[in-house]
DNA sequence: TGTACATCAGTGAACGCGCGTTCACTGATGTAC
DNA sequence: TGTACATCAGTGAACGCGCGTTCACTGATGTAC
């Protein structure tokens, strides 16, 4: 039964989407290792012939669900996300900020889908995700043009949470036209964001 | 072995209490009806006495820790509150986005604490959260003065996000530095809603 | 007010269940000659 | 290149454990007369 090489990094790898993504819809604690391998096609006993623990897992489901291809769901399409200052900016917030990506958190931005599980989490998954965060926030900051570079980073870290906690907020509240009135003033508090001043 | 009246409906409230901070500490799928009930001083065998199920107790704790008086602790002082405009928006921004605040989300905003695992609670509970949520955004709207009441409502709902978010990534980043940047940022962009336009 | 009985708050053992993790096993893959 | 053997990816049963929930029981409280 053994598998190549080969096989055996593609099965890793699977293992790692699916767990990125049943984390990011059900929340870490409430996804089971043996529903998480089945998903994956496995049987649970293999587990951990590729990982020491739930938790390593965890750390680099985070690391994978940052990475920019997985986040293409819920990214402008690459002529939008190119431009240059606002309309760049905007593109960018309508996209996190859309009704598509709060109804698939699977897909999308893991801080919002697990922040507050994230905040418990260990070490390692705490450090790829800042490490995530601080790239994020570098894109963000390069659309702001014509401010101090301080400036715009003080301004890239304002965007961001704002989207994170629009975006939450958006999926916690059960009045859907409020949800998407969350959704819409958030993307005009961000497009304020570059006017400011 | 029976209790009184009087008895038994304090007992309903400190188990309430205790679930309220315990969820908000650990989560609420981390949180255990033994350990909860131990730290209301109770074995676990009463719970069904008081609580058809986990998921009531959840709705109660949540509303719980919405109340004003359970926010205390994270509330600017009397005195501050009440200011009008500019310098009591300040004042509340200051309060939730301070160190102390991150440190002790037991004591906290459940939707800073919690958001992620709310997204995925019963209706009860969202209905409540969301009717928390609604009384919070008249609260922020009533600081800013001079503007038409649906802009008011718009800045208080993009103060909200900003404020969650924040406290939210301020949470998970494993930078101390970071951490407070994100903090000492969101503050300023929240007073900057004020002066806006 | 005093007595007899019903109520029920709280106890602690037990329920089935799914959790994360371990392990003996299988057999195709990889390696050494 | 062909053969013999070691490796190890994946299987499926089993581990102890804590979960949410149920239940028979206790005995103080509440109620009816």
């Amino acid at each position: 039964m053994r598998k190549s090489r080969v096989e055996a990094v593609k099965t890793r790898e699977r293992i790692v989407a699916a767990a990125a993504q049943k984390f990011r819809r059900q929340g870490i604690a409430a996804t089971g290792l043996i529903d998480l391998m089945k998903a994956a096609g496995l049987t649970h006993g293999g587990f951990y012939k590729h990982f020491d623990s739930k938790d390593q897992l965890v750390a680099e489901a985070c690391a994978a669900a940052l990475r920019r291809s997985e986040l293409a769901a819920i990214l402008p399409s690459q002529a939008a996300a190119t431009k240059k200052g606002r309309d760049g900016l905007k593109a960018r917030a309508a996209a996190y900020l859309s009704a598509g990506h709060r109804d698939n958190p699977q897909a999308g931005c893991p801080f919002a889908a697990l922040g507050s599980e994230l905040a418990r989490a260990d070490d390692e998954t705490r450090a790829r995700l800042t490490a995530g965060l601080l790239q994020g926030l570098d894109v963000f900051a390069g659309h702001f043009d014509n401010v101090r570079p301080d400036e715009a980073r003080k301004r890239a870290i304002a965007m961001a949470s704002l989207m994170v906690g629009a975006l939450t907020l958006a999926r916690v509240v059960d009045d859907p036209k409020l949800s998407n009135t969350i959704l819409r003033t958030a993307v005009e508090a961000v497009t304020r964001l570059y006017a400011e001043e």
